[in-house]
DNA sequence: TTAATCTTGACTAAAAGACTCGGATTTTCA
DNA sequence: TGAAAATCCGAGTCTTTTAGTCAAGATTAA
Protein backbone atom coordinates (compact mmCIF):
# COMPACT_ATOMS: atom_id res chain seq x y z
CA UNK A 1 0.00 0.00 0.00
CA UNK A 2 1.38 3.43 -0.54
CA UNK A 3 0.20 7.00 -0.48
CA UNK A 4 2.53 9.36 -1.13
CA UNK A 5 2.42 13.15 -2.94
CA UNK A 6 2.24 11.67 -6.48
CA UNK A 7 -1.35 10.73 -5.61
CA UNK A 8 -2.09 13.48 -3.19
CA UNK A 9 -1.00 16.07 -5.77
CA UNK A 10 -3.07 14.25 -8.39
CA UNK A 11 -5.96 14.88 -6.34
CA UNK A 12 -5.52 18.42 -5.54
CA UNK A 13 -4.54 19.66 -8.93
CA UNK A 14 -7.71 17.78 -10.05
CA UNK A 15 -10.00 19.63 -7.01
CA UNK A 16 -8.21 23.01 -8.44
CA UNK A 17 -9.20 22.51 -11.93
CA UNK A 18 -12.51 21.66 -10.20
CA UNK A 19 -12.98 24.61 -8.45
CA UNK A 20 -12.12 27.01 -11.48
CA UNK A 21 -13.94 25.30 -13.57
CA UNK A 22 -16.67 26.54 -11.96
CA UNK A 23 -15.63 30.41 -11.98
CA UNK A 24 -15.35 30.37 -16.00
CA UNK A 25 -15.80 28.41 -19.14
CA UNK A 26 -11.79 28.98 -20.16
CA UNK A 27 -9.63 26.18 -20.09
CA UNK A 28 -7.06 25.85 -16.98
CA UNK A 29 -3.32 26.40 -17.76
CA UNK A 30 -0.71 23.43 -15.52
CA UNK A 31 1.43 26.95 -14.43
CA UNK A 32 -1.90 28.47 -12.87
CA UNK A 33 -2.50 25.08 -10.91
CA UNK A 34 1.19 25.01 -10.51
CA UNK A 35 1.64 28.21 -8.89
CA UNK A 36 -1.57 27.84 -6.74
CA UNK A 37 -0.70 24.29 -5.71
CA UNK A 38 2.57 24.52 -5.14
CA UNK A 39 3.75 21.91 -7.46
CA UNK A 40 6.06 22.00 -9.92
CA UNK A 41 4.94 22.56 -13.76
CA UNK A 42 6.87 19.49 -15.65
CA UNK A 43 5.62 17.44 -12.49
CA UNK A 44 2.23 18.31 -12.96
CA UNK A 45 2.56 17.34 -16.95
CA UNK A 46 3.52 13.66 -16.04
CA UNK A 47 0.87 13.64 -13.62
CA UNK A 48 -1.69 15.02 -16.30
CA UNK A 49 -0.44 12.65 -19.23
CA UNK A 50 -1.82 9.73 -16.85
CA UNK A 51 -5.07 11.85 -16.29
CA UNK A 52 -5.77 12.21 -19.88
CA UNK A 53 -5.26 8.84 -20.85
CA UNK A 54 -7.52 7.22 -18.51
CA UNK A 55 -10.23 9.95 -19.80
CA UNK A 56 -10.15 12.22 -16.37
CA UNK A 57 -9.40 15.64 -18.03
CA UNK A 58 -9.01 16.84 -21.85
CA UNK A 59 -7.17 18.78 -23.28
CA UNK A 60 -7.03 22.11 -25.52
CA UNK A 61 -3.08 22.66 -26.84
CA UNK A 62 -1.74 26.11 -27.89
CA UNK A 63 -1.76 29.09 -26.34
CA UNK A 64 -4.89 29.77 -24.25
CA UNK A 65 -5.12 26.20 -23.99
CA UNK A 66 -5.25 23.94 -21.14
CA UNK A 67 -6.86 21.18 -19.40
CA UNK A 68 -11.13 20.77 -19.08
CA UNK A 69 -12.14 18.15 -16.77
CA UNK A 70 -14.19 15.45 -18.91
CA UNK A 71 -17.18 14.05 -16.86
CA UNK A 72 -19.26 14.59 -14.40
CA UNK A 73 -17.28 16.18 -10.93
CA UNK A 74 -19.64 13.67 -8.89
CA UNK A 75 -18.66 10.63 -11.04
CA UNK A 76 -15.09 11.22 -10.35
CA UNK A 77 -14.23 9.71 -7.17
CA UNK A 78 -11.03 9.82 -5.71
CA UNK A 79 -10.46 6.41 -5.64
CA UNK A 80 -10.23 6.66 -9.10
CA UNK A 81 -8.01 9.48 -9.22
CA UNK A 82 -5.45 8.05 -7.22
CA UNK A 83 -5.49 4.88 -9.64
CA UNK A 84 -5.14 6.68 -12.47
CA UNK A 85 -2.17 7.80 -11.80
CA UNK A 86 -0.73 4.34 -10.36
CA UNK A 87 -0.86 4.50 -6.58
CA UNK A 88 -2.30 1.46 -5.21
CA UNK A 89 -4.28 1.43 -1.57
CA UNK A 90 -4.47 -2.17 -1.71
CA UNK A 91 -2.78 -3.51 1.39
CA UNK A 92 -2.29 -7.52 0.54
CA UNK A 93 1.08 -8.77 -0.47
CA UNK A 94 -1.04 -10.89 -3.17
CA UNK A 95 -3.10 -8.49 -4.63
CA UNK A 96 -6.15 -10.04 -4.06
CA UNK A 97 -5.15 -12.98 -5.35
CA UNK A 98 -4.88 -15.30 -2.80
CA UNK A 99 -1.94 -16.92 -3.42
CA UNK A 100 0.48 -15.07 -0.72
CA UNK A 101 2.28 -17.97 0.33
CA UNK A 102 3.02 -20.69 -2.07
CA UNK A 103 -0.16 -20.57 -3.62
CA UNK A 104 -2.11 -20.73 -0.58
CA UNK A 105 -3.14 -17.87 1.91
CA UNK A 106 -1.04 -16.20 4.12
CA UNK A 107 -1.68 -16.22 7.65
CA UNK A 108 -2.72 -12.64 7.96
CA UNK A 109 -4.61 -12.80 4.41
CA UNK A 110 -8.05 -11.45 5.76
CA UNK A 111 -6.90 -8.74 7.95
CA UNK A 112 -5.41 -7.12 4.55
CA UNK A 113 -8.30 -7.87 2.95
CA UNK A 114 -10.26 -6.08 5.35
CA UNK A 115 -8.09 -3.20 5.30
CA UNK A 116 -7.96 -2.77 1.78
CA UNK A 117 -11.99 -2.91 1.08
CA UNK A 118 -12.37 -0.53 4.09
CA UNK A 119 -9.80 2.04 2.38
CA UNK A 120 -11.19 1.85 -1.40
CA UNK A 121 -14.84 1.94 0.14
CA UNK A 122 -13.92 5.38 1.74
CA UNK A 123 -12.29 7.14 -0.99
CA UNK A 124 -14.93 5.81 -3.47
CA UNK A 125 -17.82 7.57 -1.88
CA UNK A 126 -15.55 10.94 -2.19
CA UNK A 127 -15.81 12.84 -5.41
CA UNK A 128 -14.94 15.78 -6.78
CA UNK A 129 -18.21 16.81 -5.83
CA UNK A 130 -18.01 16.12 -2.46
CA UNK A 131 -14.78 18.15 -1.86
CA UNK A 132 -16.05 21.07 -3.50
CA UNK A 133 -19.10 21.58 -1.47
CA UNK A 134 -17.41 21.41 1.38
CA UNK A 135 -16.94 24.65 3.14
CA UNK A 136 -13.25 24.12 4.39
CA UNK A 137 -12.25 23.88 0.87
CA UNK A 138 -13.96 26.87 -0.60
CA UNK A 139 -12.01 28.99 2.13
CA UNK A 140 -9.03 27.61 1.55
CA UNK A 141 -9.19 28.00 -2.27
CA UNK A 142 -10.27 31.97 -1.83
CA UNK A 143 -6.94 32.22 0.12
CA UNK A 144 -4.85 30.70 -2.54
CA UNK A 145 -6.65 32.57 -5.34
CA UNK A 146 -5.33 35.63 -3.22
CA UNK A 147 -1.87 34.52 -3.02
CA UNK A 148 -1.05 34.02 -6.26
CA UNK A 149 -2.67 37.68 -6.57
CA UNK A 150 -0.65 39.24 -4.31
CA UNK A 151 2.51 37.80 -5.56
CA UNK A 152 2.07 38.89 -9.34
CA UNK A 153 1.31 42.80 -8.01
CA UNK A 154 4.60 42.11 -6.23
CA UNK A 155 6.30 40.73 -9.14
CA UNK A 156 4.86 43.53 -11.61
CA UNK A 157 6.22 46.26 -9.24
CA UNK A 158 9.39 44.75 -8.31
CA UNK A 159 11.73 43.12 -10.62
CA UNK A 160 14.37 40.15 -10.17
CA UNK A 161 17.39 42.33 -8.82
CA UNK A 162 19.88 39.36 -10.47
CA UNK A 163 18.68 40.03 -13.69
CA UNK A 164 16.01 43.07 -13.91
CA UNK A 165 13.73 41.54 -15.82
CA UNK A 166 10.79 40.05 -14.21
CA UNK A 167 10.96 36.81 -13.14
CA UNK A 168 9.69 33.46 -15.34
CA UNK A 169 8.13 30.94 -14.76
CA UNK A 170 10.45 28.71 -16.45
CA UNK A 171 13.82 28.23 -17.82
CA UNK A 172 12.61 27.33 -21.41
CA UNK A 173 15.71 28.12 -24.15
CA UNK A 174 16.38 30.71 -22.45
CA UNK A 175 14.84 33.63 -24.26
CA UNK A 176 15.46 36.15 -21.79
CA UNK A 177 19.06 35.40 -20.29
CA UNK A 178 17.69 33.93 -16.82
CA UNK A 179 20.47 30.93 -15.16
CA UNK A 180 18.83 28.05 -13.65
CA UNK A 181 20.00 28.86 -10.27
CA UNK A 182 18.31 32.26 -10.29
CA UNK A 183 14.99 30.97 -11.98
CA UNK A 184 14.55 28.96 -8.83
CA UNK A 185 13.57 31.97 -7.25
CA UNK A 186 10.05 32.31 -8.83
CA UNK A 187 7.05 31.40 -7.78
CA UNK A 188 6.38 28.05 -7.71
CA UNK A 189 9.55 26.38 -7.19
CA UNK A 190 10.63 26.85 -3.31
CA UNK A 191 8.33 24.31 -1.90
CA UNK A 192 8.88 21.02 -3.44
CA UNK A 193 11.94 19.94 -2.35
CA UNK A 194 11.08 20.91 1.37
CA UNK A 195 8.51 18.65 0.51
CA UNK A 196 10.27 15.66 -0.81
CA UNK A 197 11.20 14.50 2.87
CA UNK A 198 8.07 15.34 5.23
CA UNK A 199 5.67 13.73 4.32
CA UNK A 200 5.92 9.61 5.02
CA UNK A 201 6.39 8.85 8.47
CA UNK A 202 3.38 9.53 11.42
CA UNK A 203 1.51 7.93 13.78
CA UNK A 204 3.95 6.79 16.92
CA UNK B 1 1.28 6.49 4.12
CA UNK B 2 3.03 3.52 3.59
CA UNK B 3 2.26 0.23 4.50
CA UNK B 4 4.52 -2.25 3.12
CA UNK B 5 6.14 -5.93 4.36
CA UNK B 6 7.73 -4.41 7.22
CA UNK B 7 4.38 -4.49 8.86
CA UNK B 8 2.90 -7.25 7.21
CA UNK B 9 5.77 -9.53 8.40
CA UNK B 10 5.43 -8.20 11.95
CA UNK B 11 1.83 -8.84 12.11
CA UNK B 12 2.18 -12.39 10.90
CA UNK B 13 5.05 -12.49 12.93
CA UNK B 14 3.06 -11.87 15.91
CA UNK B 15 0.40 -13.47 15.19
CA UNK B 16 2.19 -16.75 14.57
CA UNK B 17 3.76 -15.98 17.89
CA UNK B 18 0.53 -15.74 19.85
CA UNK B 19 -1.29 -19.01 18.12
CA UNK B 20 2.18 -21.15 19.10
CA UNK B 21 1.75 -19.76 22.53
CA UNK B 22 -1.88 -21.04 22.98
CA UNK B 23 -0.33 -24.41 22.26
CA UNK B 24 2.46 -24.50 24.84
CA UNK B 25 4.63 -22.59 27.24
CA UNK B 26 7.76 -22.54 25.27
CA UNK B 27 9.05 -19.61 24.32
CA UNK B 28 9.11 -19.39 20.48
CA UNK B 29 12.39 -19.12 18.43
CA UNK B 30 12.66 -17.17 15.37
CA UNK B 31 13.64 -20.15 13.39
CA UNK B 32 10.42 -21.58 14.20
CA UNK B 33 8.46 -18.38 12.91
CA UNK B 34 11.14 -18.11 9.56
CA UNK B 35 10.32 -21.75 8.64
CA UNK B 36 6.80 -21.14 9.21
CA UNK B 37 5.84 -18.03 7.88
CA UNK B 38 8.37 -18.06 5.14
CA UNK B 39 10.43 -15.10 6.36
CA UNK B 40 14.28 -14.91 6.92
CA UNK B 41 15.56 -15.21 10.13
CA UNK B 42 17.90 -12.44 9.65
CA UNK B 43 14.63 -10.34 8.84
CA UNK B 44 12.95 -11.44 11.87
CA UNK B 45 15.71 -10.51 14.28
CA UNK B 46 15.82 -6.88 12.73
CA UNK B 47 11.54 -6.22 13.39
CA UNK B 48 11.66 -8.49 17.13
CA UNK B 49 14.36 -5.91 18.19
CA UNK B 50 11.92 -2.85 17.79
CA UNK B 51 9.17 -5.12 19.00
CA UNK B 52 11.47 -6.12 22.27
CA UNK B 53 12.01 -2.41 22.47
CA UNK B 54 8.12 -0.83 22.46
CA UNK B 55 7.61 -3.99 24.74
CA UNK B 56 5.10 -5.82 22.74
CA UNK B 57 7.37 -9.50 23.51
CA UNK B 58 9.92 -10.59 25.98
CA UNK B 59 13.28 -12.83 24.83
CA UNK B 60 14.95 -15.55 26.68
CA UNK B 61 18.30 -15.79 25.68
CA UNK B 62 20.33 -19.22 24.76
CA UNK B 63 19.76 -22.37 23.91
CA UNK B 64 15.62 -23.17 24.09
CA UNK B 65 15.10 -19.50 24.53
CA UNK B 66 12.61 -17.31 22.25
CA UNK B 67 10.07 -15.21 22.40
CA UNK B 68 6.83 -14.80 24.61
CA UNK B 69 3.96 -11.74 24.28
CA UNK B 70 4.28 -9.66 26.30
CA UNK B 71 0.52 -8.46 27.13
CA UNK B 72 -2.71 -9.97 27.04
CA UNK B 73 -3.38 -10.58 23.58
CA UNK B 74 -6.47 -8.53 23.31
CA UNK B 75 -4.16 -5.47 24.14
CA UNK B 76 -2.23 -5.77 20.95
CA UNK B 77 -3.81 -4.00 18.38
CA UNK B 78 -2.32 -4.59 14.46
CA UNK B 79 -2.03 -0.22 14.80
CA UNK B 80 0.33 -0.83 17.78
CA UNK B 81 2.35 -3.48 16.05
CA UNK B 82 2.80 -0.88 12.93
CA UNK B 83 3.74 2.00 14.79
CA UNK B 84 6.50 -0.28 16.43
CA UNK B 85 8.30 -1.43 13.61
CA UNK B 86 8.33 2.36 12.31
CA UNK B 87 5.25 2.26 9.39
CA UNK B 88 3.19 5.33 9.20
CA UNK B 89 -0.85 5.00 8.22
CA UNK B 90 -1.07 9.15 7.67
CA UNK B 91 -2.14 10.10 4.28
CA UNK B 92 -1.66 13.08 5.35
CA UNK B 93 1.39 15.64 4.43
CA UNK B 94 1.51 17.38 7.31
CA UNK B 95 1.39 14.53 9.57
CA UNK B 96 -1.53 16.36 11.52
CA UNK B 97 0.10 19.59 11.70
CA UNK B 98 -2.16 21.07 9.91
CA UNK B 99 0.35 23.23 8.19
CA UNK B 100 0.76 21.69 4.69
CA UNK B 101 0.71 24.64 2.29
CA UNK B 102 3.28 27.49 3.66
CA UNK B 103 1.96 27.18 6.83
CA UNK B 104 -1.57 27.03 5.97
CA UNK B 105 -3.50 23.79 5.31
CA UNK B 106 -3.32 22.61 1.97
CA UNK B 107 -6.87 21.92 -0.13
CA UNK B 108 -7.02 18.56 0.26
CA UNK B 109 -5.98 18.53 4.35
CA UNK B 110 -9.63 17.75 5.07
CA UNK B 111 -9.93 15.05 2.62
CA UNK B 112 -6.42 12.92 3.83
CA UNK B 113 -7.23 13.66 7.70
CA UNK B 114 -10.53 12.05 7.25
CA UNK B 115 -8.66 8.47 5.39
CA UNK B 116 -6.22 8.54 8.34
CA UNK B 117 -8.94 8.22 10.73
CA UNK B 118 -10.52 5.77 9.11
CA UNK B 119 -7.44 3.58 8.59
CA UNK B 120 -6.72 3.89 12.07
CA UNK B 121 -9.76 2.79 12.97
CA UNK B 122 -9.65 0.00 11.31
CA UNK B 123 -6.48 -1.34 12.78
CA UNK B 124 -6.54 -0.06 16.18
CA UNK B 125 -9.93 -1.98 16.84
CA UNK B 126 -8.44 -5.20 15.38
CA UNK B 127 -6.30 -6.78 17.99
CA UNK B 128 -4.18 -10.20 18.02
CA UNK B 129 -6.97 -11.96 20.03
CA UNK B 130 -9.70 -10.54 17.05
CA UNK B 131 -7.32 -12.26 14.30
CA UNK B 132 -6.57 -15.80 16.81
CA UNK B 133 -10.28 -16.54 17.01
CA UNK B 134 -10.95 -16.33 13.35
CA UNK B 135 -11.86 -19.54 11.39
CA UNK B 136 -9.82 -19.14 8.68
CA UNK B 137 -6.77 -17.95 10.21
CA UNK B 138 -6.75 -21.33 12.46
CA UNK B 139 -6.98 -23.46 9.57
CA UNK B 140 -3.86 -21.37 7.70
CA UNK B 141 -1.84 -21.92 11.01
CA UNK B 142 -2.78 -25.82 10.80
CA UNK B 143 -1.68 -25.93 7.02
CA UNK B 144 1.51 -24.21 8.11
CA UNK B 145 2.60 -26.68 10.47
CA UNK B 146 1.96 -29.23 8.96
CA UNK B 147 4.06 -28.06 6.13
CA UNK B 148 6.84 -27.63 8.08
CA UNK B 149 6.54 -30.99 9.48
CA UNK B 150 6.43 -32.21 6.03
CA UNK B 151 9.89 -30.69 5.32
CA UNK B 152 11.42 -31.85 8.33
CA UNK B 153 10.45 -35.17 7.51
CA UNK B 154 12.13 -34.80 3.75
CA UNK B 155 14.91 -33.21 5.29
CA UNK B 156 16.20 -36.28 7.62
CA UNK B 157 16.10 -38.69 5.05
CA UNK B 158 17.58 -36.75 1.84
CA UNK B 159 20.53 -34.79 2.61
CA UNK B 160 21.82 -32.16 0.38
CA UNK B 161 23.32 -33.27 -2.73
CA UNK B 162 25.75 -31.22 -3.20
CA UNK B 163 27.72 -31.41 0.09
CA UNK B 164 26.14 -35.20 1.57
CA UNK B 165 25.39 -33.05 4.65
CA UNK B 166 22.46 -32.30 6.10
CA UNK B 167 20.65 -28.22 4.78
CA UNK B 168 21.40 -26.06 7.65
CA UNK B 169 19.29 -22.77 8.45
CA UNK B 170 22.18 -20.32 8.28
CA UNK B 171 25.81 -19.67 6.74
CA UNK B 172 27.19 -18.92 9.82
CA UNK B 173 30.95 -19.45 10.35
CA UNK B 174 30.50 -21.86 7.65
CA UNK B 175 31.99 -24.78 10.21
CA UNK B 176 30.27 -26.69 7.34
CA UNK B 177 32.17 -25.64 4.57
CA UNK B 178 28.66 -25.09 2.24
CA UNK B 179 29.07 -22.48 -0.11
CA UNK B 180 26.21 -19.69 -0.06
CA UNK B 181 24.93 -20.28 -3.70
CA UNK B 182 24.32 -23.73 -2.68
CA UNK B 183 23.31 -23.44 0.71
CA UNK B 184 20.26 -20.94 -0.64
CA UNK B 185 18.15 -23.91 -1.14
CA UNK B 186 17.61 -24.41 2.53
CA UNK B 187 14.33 -23.91 4.14
CA UNK B 188 13.02 -20.68 4.49
CA UNK B 189 15.51 -19.05 2.04
CA UNK B 190 13.91 -19.17 -1.44
CA UNK B 191 10.73 -17.10 -1.30
CA UNK B 192 11.60 -14.11 -0.15
CA UNK B 193 13.69 -12.87 -3.00
CA UNK B 194 10.60 -13.55 -5.21
CA UNK B 195 8.67 -11.39 -2.53
CA UNK B 196 10.63 -8.65 -3.33
CA UNK B 197 9.18 -7.69 -5.98
CA UNK B 198 5.74 -8.83 -5.97
CA UNK B 199 3.87 -6.65 -3.67
CA UNK B 200 3.03 -3.12 -4.03
CA UNK B 201 0.53 -2.17 -6.65
CA UNK B 202 -2.67 -3.42 -7.34
CA UNK B 203 -6.52 -1.83 -7.57
CA UNK B 204 -6.67 -0.79 -11.05
C1' DT C 1 4.85 34.42 -37.28
C1' DT C 2 5.26 34.01 -32.65
C1' DA C 3 4.40 33.05 -28.16
C1' DA C 4 2.10 30.19 -25.13
C1' DT C 5 0.91 25.92 -24.27
C1' DC C 6 0.66 20.97 -24.31
C1' DT C 7 3.26 16.31 -25.16
C1' DT C 8 6.71 12.94 -24.88
C1' DG C 9 10.37 10.57 -23.24
C1' DA C 10 14.60 10.12 -21.19
C1' DC C 11 17.27 11.08 -17.35
C1' DT C 12 18.72 11.49 -12.29
C1' DA C 13 19.63 12.17 -7.26
C1' DA C 14 18.08 10.76 -3.10
C1' DA C 15 15.51 7.96 -0.13
C1' DA C 16 13.37 3.89 1.38
C1' DG C 17 12.84 -1.02 1.51
C1' DA C 18 14.30 -5.49 2.02
C1' DC C 19 17.24 -7.75 3.16
C1' DT C 20 22.36 -10.04 4.38
C1' DC C 21 26.57 -10.65 7.17
C1' DG C 22 29.64 -11.15 10.85
C1' DG C 23 30.29 -11.31 15.11
C1' DA C 24 29.17 -11.16 20.34
C1' DT C 25 26.81 -12.93 24.14
C1' DT C 26 23.90 -16.28 26.74
C1' DT C 27 22.13 -20.47 28.00
C1' DT C 28 21.33 -25.42 27.80
C1' DC C 29 22.50 -30.00 27.67
C1' DA C 30 25.35 -33.99 26.52
C1' DT D 1 33.68 -28.34 29.64
C1' DG D 2 32.40 -27.46 25.21
C1' DA D 3 29.41 -27.59 21.24
C1' DA D 4 25.05 -26.09 19.76
C1' DA D 5 21.19 -23.13 19.74
C1' DA D 6 19.41 -18.96 20.73
C1' DT D 7 19.13 -13.90 21.03
C1' DC D 8 21.42 -9.38 20.21
C1' DC D 9 23.54 -5.70 17.42
C1' DG D 10 25.58 -2.71 13.96
C1' DA D 11 26.89 -2.18 9.27
C1' DG D 12 26.64 -2.80 4.72
C1' DT D 13 24.47 -3.86 0.10
C1' DC D 14 21.49 -4.08 -3.56
C1' DT D 15 17.23 -2.74 -5.76
C1' DT D 16 13.20 -0.07 -6.48
C1' DT D 17 10.56 3.96 -6.06
C1' DT D 18 9.84 8.81 -5.70
C1' DA D 19 9.91 13.16 -7.02
C1' DG D 20 11.31 15.47 -9.72
C1' DT D 21 14.21 17.91 -14.08
C1' DC D 22 15.41 18.66 -18.95
C1' DA D 23 15.17 19.01 -23.81
C1' DA D 24 12.88 18.89 -27.88
C1' DG D 25 8.89 18.96 -30.48
C1' DA D 26 3.89 19.63 -31.82
C1' DT D 27 -0.16 22.49 -31.82
C1' DT D 28 -2.78 26.43 -32.04
C1' DA D 29 -4.67 31.29 -30.81
C1' DA D 30 -3.76 35.81 -31.58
Amino acid sequence: MRLTTRGRYAVTALLDLALQEQKHELAVSLSDIAKRQEISISYLEQLFSKLRKKGLVVSTRGASGGYHIAKPINEISIMTIISAVDESVDARACEGKDNCQDGAMCLTHDLWNGLSEQIENYLSTVTLDTLINRQIIREISERQILMVEDMQDKNQSAVNPMTEAPVSQRAKHSTTKVSNISNNHSLADNSKTLKQNSGENLLA
